[in-house]
DNA sequence: GACTCATACATGTAGTTTACACTTATATGC
DNA sequence: GCATATAAGTGTAAACTACATGTATGAGTC
């Protein structure tokens, strides 16, 4: 527990955000594993450790979010081809009401954080102490 | 990984926020653990672990952006009380800027999801096709 | 004064997750 | 043949989490 330097998210977004990123990326059109980790790469989640993002991708299959099938039309090694589920596109719009309100407790954050900040700026300005 | 249900924050708001949570009430006055406890129940973290929470503030100790001292002037057991050290206040901002570009991202997140689905909805309009 | 209850802090540990190293396999260029 | 890039995967020690349990203090009560 408790990191030694602060990584919330950036550089490495939030890995909560990572499964819905990769069902949107699906949502467009299918993708193979290999492009997706780039995809997100770019998106700005700097490293996904390889082996457990393809587990994880297994399990999102096994879970019915997304299916997948080998495409082995083009060059090079046979790749795995993602799609989204009927089940995975109602996942992510329940996943993206949940990221709302989490969007809404951050917003609440900051709001304590810059109150808190005043106090600890003037701590003995005493509004809103209601005792 | 990949979870059966959605739950990124709200009724135990992701856990990514208690460390930064933390800071801040301590920011304002010293408390104990078990009141720190509370408060955070009452902010929305549904379900802490006692067993968990404790080591965790032990460890934010170790790393110094807490420090605590025995408080034996009230009744019951002595209390642990924490205060927010001048590290862990520095730790705290930095926290909030990257809790800031998370929120950015969180933002960026849902513009590429109203844009994906009006693709879903409409995928033959090609406008943004610059291919 | 033994018993129960609430407060306060802490340890033990099974089960899961993560980070990191490693393996297999195919095609391309030299 | 051999290095390199692509593509997917396995193995596993260490870390983290959830849950159960342990220790201790004081207050009320019968």
């Amino acid at each position: 527990m408790a990191q030694e330097k602060p990584q919330v998210g950036v550089g490495g977004a939030g890995k909560e955000l990572l499964v819905p990123y990769i069902l949107l990326l699906l949502r467009n059109v299918p993708v193979h594993g290999y492009e997706l980790m780039h995809q997100l790469g770019a998106i700005g989640f700097g490293t996904i450790d390889q082996g457990n993002f393809y587990r994880m991708m297994r399990q999102l299959e096994k879970e019915s979010y997304v299916c997948s099938e080998w495409d082995t039309s083009s060059s090079g090694p046979a790749k795995r081809l993602y799609s989204l589920t009927e089940v995975g596109e109602q996942y992510l719009q329940t996943y993206a009401d949940q990221l709302q309100k989490y969007q809404d407790i951050l917003k609440q954050f900051f709001e304590m954080y810059s109150k808190m900040f005043d106090f600890y700026l003037f701590p003995f300005n005493n509004e809103g102490d209601e005792k």
